[in-house]
DNA sequence: TATGAAATAATTCGGAC
DNA sequence: GTCCGAATTATTTCATA
């Protein structure tokens, strides 16, 4: 499920990273970069939103201009009966949680929380450590971000969108 | 310089709200929920993105379709002489490098790394631990995630876009 | 199965009000 | 803020390899 029949190439690797970049780049500008017409450049991407390659597009915008001014991850730990998909459900609860995975580690699980202030953060934390499973939590506030793009409404991250090693150079690059 | 001359009015934040969840969504298409023309919408946008609100529009993409199959927050410990500048000029050099931020706690500083396997993560945490500033590492690698939203090719992060407690109840709703 | 070209529908964008 | 028109873009249709 994870490999599906439609293959991968070259240009669909490209369209991607100039998607990735600019969801709004028109089909004409892609093909002229990839070397494509408009319309081939459609039905691709076409493939690549029905195979899920693309999930979707959206606007990136700078949380702190929405209010979202605080943010730290929460180490949750708890009673060792909980599976992960009670801790799923809890994080479906708060808006606040953006985004919530098991790690290696001591903690069971990491949440990404973002808040508006520390006063709305120490509220949701309160609510958090108040759910029944939940033996102890260890927070570390985000002091300030080292790497800039994407700090999308709630996200901080980006893509590494080339190439770890040895790659050509060029910005279209994947793995 | 956080809070500029330009006021951000209920209908900016429905027209975010909406560009955050479909970027692509057309000017009339917006106006039509928020009660707006679409010239209006448009010299919204327009400000928004020129403001820096809104910084980008980009295509999501699961990071698994590229590739990008193992992910892992690394806390970082420096000499005590490692500035925060220091270590920001080192994320810059990798590209698997999705996050990098200072945080509260014993760590000086905490990573969001993205690799192709275990075996790249594990190239890319040597090069990492190399660095002469960097004393001690601790890794915690991602198993799963709880939840869905927004897997950039990089990010799985999204945007709490409802207000957190005593929101109205739309999906418009910011703090 | 994939592409390109042309025709049509929709959208963007600028100016006038 | 709206309305309108020109330019651009998206989308469909058709033909080809």
């Amino acid at each position: 499920m994870t490999d599906k029949s439609p293959p991968f190439d070259e240009l669909d690797r490209k369209i991607v990273a100039i998607l990735i970049e600019n969801a709004r780049a028109s089909f004409a500008e892609i093909g002229a970069v990839v070397g494509l017409s408009a319309t081939a450049v459609k039905r691709r991407v076409d493939r690549l939103r029905k195979t899920d390659v693309i999930t979707g597009f959206r606007a990136t915008v700078r949380p702190a201009a929405l209010g979202w001014r605080t943010e730290a991850y929460i180490e949750v730990y708890c009673d060792s009966a909980a599976p992960p998909r009670r801790i799923a459900e809890v994080a479906r609860k708060y808006p606040e949680i953006a985004a919530a995975m098991t790690v290696t580690g001591a903690a069971d699980a990491l949440l990404h929380v973002r808040a508006t202030d520390v006063e709305h953060f120490e509220e949701v934390l309160e609510r958090i450590r108040s759910e029944p499973f939940i033996r102890k939590t260890i927070s570390y506030m985000v002091l300030s971000h080292l790497l800039p793009e994407s700090p999308e409404a709630g996200a901080s991250e980006s893509a590494p969108v080339a190439v770890p090693g040895g790659a050509t150079g060029d910005a279209t690059n994947l793995p």
